[in-house]
DNA sequence: CTTCACAGGTCAATGCCGTTGTCATAAGCT
DNA sequence: AGCTTATGACAACGGCATTGACCTGTGAAG
């Protein structure tokens, strides 16, 4: 059955549903993101978004070959939204910075989305224009191909590493932020100055700080890492 | 039904199964273990663990409330696990890269358990004593306790973040791994030099880096940020 | 304007999954 | 020996992804 799929250009019929709805590929997965951002990742079966399409689940195999075709599709239009309106500004730095910010600020704009699909390599076409993007910013720096690939991987990592860790802390229901909270003044809080003197000595900084992301930090210490290499290469090329 | 669930120390009839066995937490957060390493992520639903102890499925739920709760000790099993043995060597910035890739090669080895637990703040002792370790090995190297933190931050949130997406990406069936395989390939290998200069330039190269880990590197990248860092305030202290 | 191939929506069925209400029984107490 | 109850087993429920067969209206060709 995986004949089923038809490509997107090649479709032609656009026959409405038994209520009326006429589907398309892009009313699929902006629901999808609809009914995920709405009613939390758990949400997102093909049965439920078949009902809020008003369409048969199974209309939804003629779009996609499976569930996970359907989750790279809503993983791409995620990388998408972030990236509309970039404009490169010259400083390969700032860019890049930028370029991490807005990954993981669309990430963290749709939390349970970007949990349910934040680590899979989509091939599709936003995530290609982010790849060509970011090398491009790179080795016109002056990085070798090499190490220009090296650092690309470890910076588009870190920004879907901390996307996934911090959208799956801003999904999380609020009995259980409460909770959070509560372990760091009362268990971190009362620990002693003798067994654990390092966390006795920071703990209303710690409460502070581990309450948002250390996303902007690392970002910052990658980037101080990349430009020291990279007065390396050009001090020796 | 949440009080059929006995707390450890309540137990007291070590009442074989029909096939012999006698259950236990630990056995069977064991047998969670073997089940995951031995036939993938997919194989761990309760029934099929039920299968592998020689027990009902049902039976489980006499030992934790439900699926969720099962992962959450398995998860905290990894922890144990990951940090076992561990003592200091006197050179910060090498005990934190070791006490990096322990956290990050622990969760690694039971992808699924990971996913599903990376995010969560648990309070437990293993936590407990990581959070000390590390602020410890920040402070003693001579960070002002502001900057040590923010640095921890980055430094224990980089590792799960890491440990996540790997752990994600080494969870996903082996069909997902071929056609991610097959979308480096085909889809990056096939765009034009002329439309994608610098991934046509590097597709060997990308290839071949993204199909390993970042994190060394990124781990790598934080750490020289930081050496930078401290270079800074010893200089002014 | 009619014809008709087939894209695409629908139906029904399959085999998983987690979970639970109920019952049977043996372990460990007195 | 008898009682309590922890604990294993059974059967059932509803939800899940997926698929094969069927049906219908679209839209192009003649």
């Amino acid at each position: 059955m995986s004949d089923r799929v038809v490509p997107p250009d090649a479709r032609r019929r656009r026959r409405p549903t038994k209520q009326g709805v006429v589907l398309s590929e892009e009313l699929i997965v902006e629901t999808a993101l609809r009914l995920v951002s709405e009613h939390g990742a758990d949400a997102l079966t093909v049965r439920r978004l078949g009902l809020a399409l008003g369409a048969d689940p199974s209309s939804l195999y003629r779009y996609f070959r499976n569930a996970d075709d359907l989750l790279l599709a809503v993983a791409d239009a995620l990388i998408g939204r972030a990236l509309r309106d970039w404009a490169p500004s010259g400083d390969w730095c700032a860019d890049l910075r930028e370029l991490g910010r807005r990954l993981h600020a669309g990430a963290l704009a749709h939390p349970q989305a970007t949990v349910l699909s934040a680590c899979r390599v989509t091939g599709r076409a936003h995530e290609i224009r982010a790849v060509e993007t970011a090398l491009g910013l790179l080795r016109g720096a002056g990085f070798p191909d090499a190490e220009a690939v090296r650092i690309y991987h470890a910076f588009i990592d870190q920004a879907l590493g901390f996307a996934a860790l911090d959208a799956a802390n801003a999904a999380l229901p609020q009995a259980a932020h409460d909770a959070e909270e509560e372990a760091w003044r009362t268990t971190y809080g009362g620990l002693s100055e003798r067994t654990h003197p390092n966390i006795a000595a920071t703990v209303p900084l710690l409460a502070a700080t581990m309450r948002g992301s250390a996303y902007p930090t690392a970002l910052n210490m990658l980037l101080a890492a990349a430009e020291a290499r990279l007065a390396v290469h050009t001090r020796q090329g």
